[in-house]
DNA sequence: TATGAATGAGCTTTCATTCAT
DNA sequence: TATGAATGAAAGCTCATTCAT
C-alpha cells in the first residue's frame, strides 16, 4: 500500500473530479483514503492547502492523458482534430464531468484568492499552448475558445454533440487559414 | 416594504449569483430578506425549491435585459455584436459572476436531476435564439459556442479580452457567410 | 360536506391512531381535513385540546364496537370469550396498532396531568365494565389483565397468537369459577 | 469522570426511560451529558442509533435487576411471586414510568423497523424466560400475560394495586398446577 | 365566522479543524 | 510520525401557535 500523503491525493482525484469540491467532506476523504483525521492533518494544512495540490495532480494528469492522445498526429490540423477527439474521450471515461478548474471555481468563494489564482494559472498554461502552435493570434484564441465551450457543453447537455460539430467548424477555419 | 416571499427572492437573486449555491446559507438569506426562518418554508419548500425559482426569475431577468440591450440592432450582425458587448455590460455590472446558471450546475450534485434539467432547459432555450436567428446550423452553433465561452473566460481571467476578440471574430464569421 | 370541526376530528381519529400523537402534526391534521390553520384553533384550544375530544370519541366508538360485536352473546362466558375475538378482529381491521390510549400516555410528557386523567377515566370504565360482569373482585380483575394484555402484546408482537391463549385461560377460568 | 459515550448513554437511561424518546433532544442529552454535539455525532450515528444501544443496555440493567431481587427464592412459585414485588420496587424506585420498550414502541412511527425488531427480540426474550421456567405452554403464557399487564396498568394507574391482586391470583395459579 | 401570513423556538445532523497522548 | 477524541459553528428544516384582515 502507497503512502498516506499519495492516498489522499489520489483519493481526492477521484472525489473532488466526480462530486466537487463543498460536496466533498473530510471525513468521505479520510475513510475511502483509510487514513486517520490527524493524519490528514499532518500532509495537508487545510482542506483548501489539499485543493491546491489536488489542481498540481489533476493538471499533469490531464496534460499528459492529452500529450498522449495526440502524440500520433502529423499535421497541425490532425492534433487539434485529436484534442477534441479526447473530449469526447474523457467525456465517456468520466462521465461528462467537464472540467475541474471551472467547476470548483465556480464553488469557491472570491476571496479565496490562492486557489482562484491557481486555477486561472492552469487555464492560462491551456490557453499559451494554442498560442504557441498557431502563430495567428486571433486564430489561436478562436480555437481555445471553442475548445473551453466545448468541454463546458457537452458537460451541459451531457452530449457530445457541440464537439462533433466543433471538429467541422475547427477543420474549415484551419483550411482556409492555410490557404492564405 | 415589499411581501416576504418577494423579498427572499430578491435577496437570492444578489446572493446566490454572487456567492453561489453552497456558500450561501438560509440563514443569510432570512437574515437579508428580514423574514423568518418559518416564513420561508412556508414559501418555498426547500432550498432547492427555492434555488428553481431564482432560476426561473434569473433567466427571465437576464433575457429581458439582454433583448433591451440589442433592441436597437438594425442588423443580424450588428445584434449579434451588441450581444457580445452585454456581456462587457453585465461583467462589469455583476463584477465578473459569470452565467448562475453554469456556476450552480457544477456545485449540484448530478443526482439532483430535477435542478440540472432546468438548468439545460433554459440554456437551451438560450440556444435556440441563436438557431432561430442563423438558418445555418453549423454557424448558429458556432457562435453559441464563442458566446459560453466568451461568458466562461472572461469570468475565468476575470477580463473582456477574449469577448473583444470574439467580436472581431464574429464579425468575419458573419460577413464571410453572408458573401456566399 | 361535513362542518370543519366535525372533519377535523374525523381526521384526527385516523391519524392519532394510526401514527400517534407527536407524530401527527396539525399541518397534517388540516390538510387531510382541509380546514385552514386558523379554523383549527377556532374550534380547538390547542393540540392537546384536540386530543381530549378525540379520546372521548374514540372511547364511544371503541365501546360501541365492542358492545356490537358481543351483543349476540346468551352467556357472560360467551360475550367474554367474544370481547377477545373483537381485539383479534380490531387487529386486522386496524393492522395491530394495539390502544390509542396506551400508546399517547406512553408519549406524553407526566405533567401534561389533564390528557393522563382522561385517558386513566376511560381506561377505569372498561375495568368498571369487568367488575360490574363478575361480582368476584379477583376474577374480575384477572380478566381485566389478560384483556389489556392481549390488547398490548399482540401490538408488541404483530400476531394473535396470544389472544388465543387467552381464550383458552379465561374459558377455564370462568368454568372453574361457576363450578364453586 | 468517565468518558463521553458512556456518559452519553447515561445520560440516555435517565432521559429516554422518564421522558421517552421523542421529548427527549440531543440538545438536552449532551447538556446533561456534558459532552459537544459533534461528539455526540462521533460516537452515535444517529439518534436513532443511541436508542437502539440505550435498549440493548437497559435489558441488561432490568434482567440483572430482576435476577439480583428474585435470586434467593428457593421455590418456583416463590421466585414468581418475587418477580411481582420487583415490579412494585422498581415502581417506586421509577415513579411509575412502566417499560421503556413498550413506552417507546408507542411512539415509533411503525416504518423504523430496526427499532422495533430489537423491542421485540427483547421482549421475546422475556417471555421465553417464562416458558423455560414452566414447561406448561399455556401456564406460562398466563403467567407473562399477568406480568405485562401488570407493568402496563401499574403505570396507567400509577398504583400497586392490581399487582397486589396479581400476586394472589399466581399463587392460586401455581398451587393448583403444582397438585395436578 | 373564517383565513392566509407570519413567527420563535426547537429539531437532527454535518462541517473543517484542533488537541492530548 | 501517527492517532482517536473532542469541538464550535453552522447547516437545512419542522413545530404548535398567533395575528392582521
Amino acid at each position: 500500500m502507497s503512502k498516506p500523503r499519495e492516498r489522499i491525493l489520489n483519493t481526492s482525484m477521484i472525489l473532488f473530479h466526480q462530486q466537487g469540491y463543498n460536496s466533498t467532506g473530510i471525513n468521505q476523504i479520510i475513510e475511502e483514503a483509510d487514513v486517520s483525521k490527524a493524519s490528514f492533518y499532518q500532509h495537508f494544512k487545510s482542506k483548501d492547502d489539499l485543493c491546491i495540490e489536488f489542481f498540481n495532480k489533476r493538471f499533469k494528469y490531464w496534460v499528459s492523458e492529452l500529450e498522449n492522445f495526440t502524440s500520433g498526429a502529423k499535421t497541425l490540423e490532425e492534433k487539434f482534430l485529436k484534442s477534441f477527439d479526447f473530449l469526447i474521450y474523457m467525456n465517456q471515461k468520466e462521465d461528462f464531468r467537464g472540467c475541474s478548474f471551472l467547476n470548483i471555481m465556480s464553488e469557491i468563494p472570491v476571496d479565496k484568492i490562492e486557489i482562484h489564482k491557481i486555477i486561472r494559472d492552469h487555464k492560462a498554461t491551456l490557453r499559451d499552448s494554442f498560442h504557441k502552435d498557431l502563430k495567428n493570434d486571433i486564430l489561436a484564441a478562436h480555437l481555445y475558445l471553442l475548445f473551453e465551450s466545448c468541454i463546458l457543453t457537452s458537460q451541459l447537455y451531457r452530449s457530445n454533440e457541440l464537439i462533433e460539430k466543433s471538429k467541422l467548424i475547427v477543420q474549415n477555419l484551419l483550411q482556409s487559414s492555410l490557404s492564405h
